[in-house]
DNA sequence: GTTTTTGCAAAGGTTTTGCATCATT
DNA sequence: AATGATGCAAAACCTTTGCAAAAAC
């Protein structure tokens, strides 16, 4: 453990609650803190690797990391206001029983559901006309 | 309508079921034929923008295309084995209910479902010890 | 003849790699 | 000393843009 480790994971608890890119985590390093951008990248690959994080890519294509608070697969609630992500939980039986109405034997899935949380859709609805 | 846009056509129409990704239909093109990778990028753009064309971002982050052939949302099926896609139709109000029980108001999302087809079951099946 | 499409070259952005240096054990 | 982490530079990739030539209408 590293003490630009340690940044990068304080930074990931303290924005638990957001997909982080690589510039993001970049910009919030602290100020008088230098960490080269490559540096991230292995680091974040590292942390991944040893499931500390997890990545999926974003609305737009781009891949974001979070940190993994649980050992059990989920998905995420994704709010385009805010950018706040909220895990639910995973219904397995779900997937399969779709996959085999097609003959087809599940492995995994992706599933990201984008929508407004409670905050963004009063901020949306008072800026409406 | 041009010679080389109707040659990708013809690419997206004869493997209607898989992703093509740009290096897929650069591979692709038949003998004789040169296209530029610039021009398959625009021209797939265009496509898209015109709703011939959709695009998924497949099991590696890649960016897949493929026809259109239906108005409706849907999702898709994808098997690892042999890469062929299914498209399964979507049930909205589930959607709606799951994000609603975080407060949440839906607006889009993401499914993709990935597994083996029934042929590439069977081969996994005799590959195995 | 006007508009659109094409190829080429170049640039932009993101991610990876090689290598020498530095820190940690 | 040995291992792993870091910074820097460069490369590799993927995608976009500018512009002049070619094709389509």
């Amino acid at each position: 453990m590293t003490s630009h480790k340690k940044i990068l994971i304080d930074l990931f608890i303290e924005h638990h609650d957001r997909f982080l890119s690589i510039a993001d985590l970049s910009a919030l390093i602290p100020l008088g803190v230098q960490i080269d951008q490559t540096t991230i990248y292995r680091a974040v690959q590292n942390l991944e690797k040893n499931g500390l994080v997890e990545s999926a890519s974003t609305d737009k294509g781009h891949t974001g990391y979070v940190l993994r608070h649980s050992d059990h697969h989920h998905h995420h609630l994704i709010c385009t206001g805010c950018g706040q992500i909220v895990s639910i939980p995973c219904h397995p039986d779900l997937w399969q029983d779709v996959a085999n109405q097609y003959n087809f034997q599940e492995t995994h899935h992706k599933v990201e559901i984008y929508g407004l949380c409670e905050a963004c859709q009063k901020i949306d609805k008072h800026s409406s006309p």
